[in-house]
RNA sequence: GACCCCAUGGUCUAGAGGCCUAGGACAUCACCCUUUCAAGGUGGUAACCCGGGUUCGAAUCCCGGUGGGGUCACCA
C-alpha cells in the first residue's frame, strides 16, 4: 500500500510551492490507490504561528489536495499527526541510539562551536563539527550528566551514501562531508532531520515526495534510518518553483500564497490546474484537466527536472478558461464574496454573471464589471463622452427612450428590431445608437453585448438611465472619469 | 567557498539516437470576425547554453566548461 505525506511547518500560509508539492502527493496517492497523509511539522514550537495550521488546511482544501489522514481525521491509525505530539517516540529512539552507541552526548557550548567553525574557515576548511565529544568516556559523560548537552548521531566517516530518487536517479554523497549532526536539542526534543526519519517510518510512508531543497539533507535522514534499522522509503524530489527573476519566491514578488490568489479572485480550481502543469505534463499534452483526469494520468516519471518559473499571465488565462467553462451557478457562488455593492432581485444575479463572465479573468474583475447592473452610473468614461455624447446625442437618447418605453415586447429580437428601425429612419448606422446607449447605461465604453445589457436591465432602468444621460448632456453637465 | 541538482523560444513544456525543415500552450505581432471590449479564427516572430567526444547519424548518450538553482543550524 502506497503511503505518502505532505509535512508543512505551521509558520504561515500555504505557499504555492507547498500547494504544488501537496498536489503531487495527492495525485500520486490517488493514482496508486494509496493514502495521502498530512503531518504538521511543528517540531520547533517557538516558530509556530497561531492559526497557521488551520490556514494550511484551508489552502490545501481549496486546491483540492485532500488528505486521508491528518490532525483532524478521527481515528486515523498512525496518529498523532502533529510532530510535537510524537515526542515520546523521538526520545525513545534517541535513548536507543545512545544506549547502542550510535549516538553520543555532546557538551560543547555554542560559543565553542562557533570558535571551531571560525578556525576551520580560516584554514579554508568546510565548517563542520570536529566530533570531539564522540570519544568521551562513559565515566566522563556520567560526571557531566547535569551539564547542558545535545545528542549527536555518529555519522559514518567513510564510504558514500546513495539516494535513489525516482525523478533524478542515483544521487551520490561522500560520507566524509557530513559531520556528526545534532539529533536532540538540550531540552531533549528532536531536530527536524531526526524527527522526519522516525515519523516517516512510523507512519509507514513508502514514498517521500517533496521539494528539491530537501535533497542535500536526505543523506542525514538516511543515516538516522540506518542507525535505527528502518527500511528506506523511495524518494522523489520535485523541482522548485521560482519567481520571474529566477530567485526564490518571496513576498516581494507579489502573491505567493494560495490565500492571496484566492483574494485576487483567481478561480481556485484553475490555480490547481495551473500548479499541476508546473513540473508535470499530461502525456497527450492536455492542459485543461480536472484533478480526476490528472489522477488517472499522473506519474512521477513525467515530472520535470528543471525548476519552473511561475507565470501570472498564464495563471490568469487559466482562470478565464474556468470562468467560462464552469457552470453559471458555480461561478455565481464563487463570485458572491467579491460583490461589494448591494444586489437587487433584478436583474437576476446568475443571468448577469452569465453575460459578464466571458470578459473577466478573475472574480474581482467579474464583480467590478457587473456593478452597473445594480448601480446607475454617476459618471462616464471621458474618452467615451468625447466620442459618443457629442452632437445630436441627447436627441438620439431621447428618441431611444421614447421608442423603448413604448416597445410592445422586451426581448433580444424586439430590441434589435427597434434599433434597426430607428437607425434607418434617422439615416445613421446602428452603431451610432448602440455606443451612446452603452455609455448611458453603463458609464463605460466596454462591456457585454448591448442587447444583452438592455434586455437584462429591463425597461424601467434603461429608460431612466437614457433620460438621465440625455438631461446631463443637455445641461452640459456630464461627470466623467478617466 | 564546499557539496548536490539542473540546462529546448520571454514563460510552462513535448521530445527517452534517425519520425525534428524541433511539436503544443501562455505571452507577443498582424489580419479576419464584430455594436465596444473580450472571446474566437487564421497567420507570423521566437528555442535545443558552449566546446569536445561516442555514432553512419545526437536536442536526445559521455566528458569538460559556462550559467542558474539548492543545501551546508542546538530552523523546518
Amino acid at each position: 500500500m502506497v503511503r505518502v505525506r505532505y509535512a508543512p511547518s505551521p509558520t504561515g500560509t500555504l505557499h504555492i510551492g507547498g500547494a504544488r508539492t501537496a498536489l503531487f502527493n495527492y495525485l500520486f496517492a490517488r493514482h496508486m490507490g494509496g493514502k495521502f497523509v498530512l503531518r504538521v511539522e511543528d517540531t520547533d514550537q517557538s516558530r509556530k504561528i497561531p492559526g497557521s495550521e488551520e490556514a494550511m488546511m484551508r489552502g490545501l482544501k481549496s486546491v483540492g489536495a485532500l488528505w486521508d489522514e491528518g490532525p483532524d481525521t478521527d481515528g486515523a491509525p498512525y496518529g498523532p499527526y502533529r510532530v510535537s505530539e510524537r515526542l515520546h517516540r523521538h526520545r525513545q529512539a534517541a535513548d536507543m541510539l545512545l544506549a547502542e552507541g550510535h549516538a553520543y552526548r555532546c557538551f560543547c557550548t555554542p560559543e565553542e562551536l562557533e570558535e571551531e567553525r571560525r578556525g576551520r574557515q580560516a584554514q579554508g576548511l568546510p565548517p563542520r563539527y570536529s566530533g570531539r565529544c564522540r570519544s568521551l568516556s562513559a565515566e566522563e559523560v556520567k560526571i557531566r550528566a547535569d551539564q547542558r548537552s545535545v545528542v549527536r548521531l555518529k555519522v559514518p566517516l567513510e564510504g558514500e551514501t546513495v539516494v535513489h530518487d525516482i525523478i533524478r536517479g542515483e544521487v551520490r554523497f561522500e560520507n566524509r562531508i557530513f559531520d556528526d549532526f545534532v539529533i536532540m536539542k538540550p531540552d531533549y526534543t528532536p531536530v527536524y532531520n531526526f524527527a522526519v526519519a522516525i515519523d516517516d517510518h512510523d507512519m509507514a510512508i513508502t514514498h517521500v515526495i517533496r521539494g528539491e531543497e530537501h535533497l542535500p539533507n536526505t543523506p542525514k535522514q538516511l543515516f538516522v534510518m540506518d542507525a535505527l534499522g528502518f527500511a528506506v522509503p523511495q524518494f522523489a524530489h520535485l523541482p522548485m518553483i521560482l519567481a520571474p527573476d529566477r530567485s526564490k519566491l518571496s513576498k516581494r514578488h507579489g502573491a505567493t500564497s494560495v490565500e492571496e490568489y484566492r483574494d485576487q479572485g483567481i478561480i481556485l480550481p484553475a490555480l490547481a490546474n495551473y500548479l499541476l502543469l508546473l513540473g508535470w505534463s499530461s502525456p497527450d499534452g492536455q492542459e485543461l484537466l480536472t484533478l480526476e483526469e490528472a489522477v488517472a494520468q499522473f506519474s512521477l516519471k513525467r515530472v520535470q527536472h528543471t525548476a519552473a518559473i511561475y507565470d501570472q499571465k498564464k495563471l490568469e488565462w487559466m482562470s478565464h478558461q474556468y470562468m467560462t467553462r464552469l457552470s453559471v451557478s458555480e461561478i455565481a457562488e464563487m463570485a458572491r464574496p467579491f460583490i461589494n455593492y448591494a444586489l437587487k432581485p433584478q436583474p437576476e444575479f446568475e443571468a448577469v454573471v452569465d453575460v459578464s463572465r466571458e470578459r473577466a479573468f478573475t472574480l474581482v474583475q467579474l464583480a467590478q464589471q457587473m456593478r452597473f447592473f445594480y448601480e446607475a452610473p454617476e459618471s462616464y468614461e471621458a474618452k467615451g463622452v468625447a466620442k459618443h455624447f457629442g452632437e445630436g446625442a441627447a436627441q438620439r437618447l431621447e428618441l431611444l427612450a421614447e421608442h423603448l418605453a413604448a416597445l410592445p415586447e422586451w426581448n433580444h429580437d424586439s430590441l434589435v428590431g427597434a434599433y434597426d428601425a430607428l437607425s434607418e429612419s434617422l439615416g445613421v448606422k446602428r452603431a451610432a445608437l448602440i455606443h451612446p446607449t452603452r455609455l448611458a447605461l453603463t458609464g463605460r465604453t466596454v462591456g457585454p453585448g448591448l442587447f444583452e445589457i438592455v434586455e437584462l436591465l429591463g425597461r424601467e432602468l434603461v429608460v431612466e438611465r437614457l433620460r438621465t444621460a440625455q438631461t446631463r448632456i443637455q445641461q452640459g453637465n456630464v461627470p466623467t472619469f478617466a
